[in-house]
DNA sequence: TGCTATTTGTTACATTCGTAACTGTTGAAA
DNA sequence: TTTCAACAGTTACGAATGTAACAAATAGCA
């Protein structure tokens, strides 16, 4: 005689949240795996380098906004940068609580390496999905659109 | 004059395992607030909590298997759950290693509870995503079955 | 039987993280 | 001009985490 359970139990392997963060988790270990070794690079770091990269000349909290880190991370991250001479700070003339970050000669050789190790596991990454990871990316563009809104 | 560049340049936004992680964090953070405050568990207590529901009678390495939980988390999430009288746990009459956990009363209430909240979150996600969320599940599932492989 | 390797689960330690508080600065209103 | 709120960024502190070491028990095998 089993004991009664509701009609409809939750089975965490078919719940979203839980496959999204199992997911996430999983391509971003197999992601590290490529610069952590290599580059010493922290996530949290590696956001950073990225998003300064990116636009040349950023403030942290941009990099903030941009990155999805808090504020006390992107203000580690940076710090552990500029210590490896990867990252400059200068203040900005008009405002000085801003200063403006951006990547010295060896933080740029950093992130296009980076850069390139990233553009190819996506393209990997990619070309071994089902269907060449089109759904995935259509799913995820459904997410970001809700949470814009 | 600009800077040269190189041709294709990260774009963060638009790289796979960081839109990943976003989507995830969102949305774990949006269904954790239907039930932190109100019941006041962290995630890991909450994943073992539906493990535990889900299975009737466990071991703690099969909820870390299953949760896809570090067995030091789990053990911590075990102990949490015990103090608040939701787990109780039987050591195994042939190991002794082994310690079979189960949901009490209360904990199979808090569950059916949770596992209701859960169910309508979902729900109301999927409804909300474009096209019913079927691209995310798809996109998923081609990530688990990368990972089986 | 003995010996070693493996397994289950916990704990110590160092690291990472977020909240909140803090410094220093600017902006805006009186 | 004074005053107070808001903002940029850092830091202190407690909570959470993972690694590694650990104790206790079992399994495998000679």
């Amino acid at each position: 005689m089993s004991h009664p359970r509701p009609d409809q139990e939750l089975v965490l392997e078919n719940f979203l949240p839980y496959r999204l963060n199992r997911a996430a988790e999983a391509i971003s270990q197999e992601f590290s795996r490529l610069y952590r070794h290599q580059y010493d690079l922290t996530r949290p770091e590696w956001r950073c380098l990225a998003t300064v990269g990116q636009y040349r000349t950023v403030t942290a909290t941009a990099v903030a906004r941009h990155s999805a880190m808090h504020k006390t991370k992107v203000s580690r991250a940076v710090a552990a940068l500029g210590k490896r001479r990867w990252l400059l700070r200068t203040e900005d003339e008009g405002d000085r609580r801003i200063e403006h970050l951006r990547l010295t000669a060896s933080g740029l050789a950093a992130y296009n390496e980076l850069s390139a190790v990233a553009q190819a596991y996506q393209e990997r990454l990619l070309k071994e999905l089902r269907g060449g990871g089109a759904d995935l990316q259509k799913g995820l563009a459904a997410i970001e659109l809700r949470l814009k809104t």
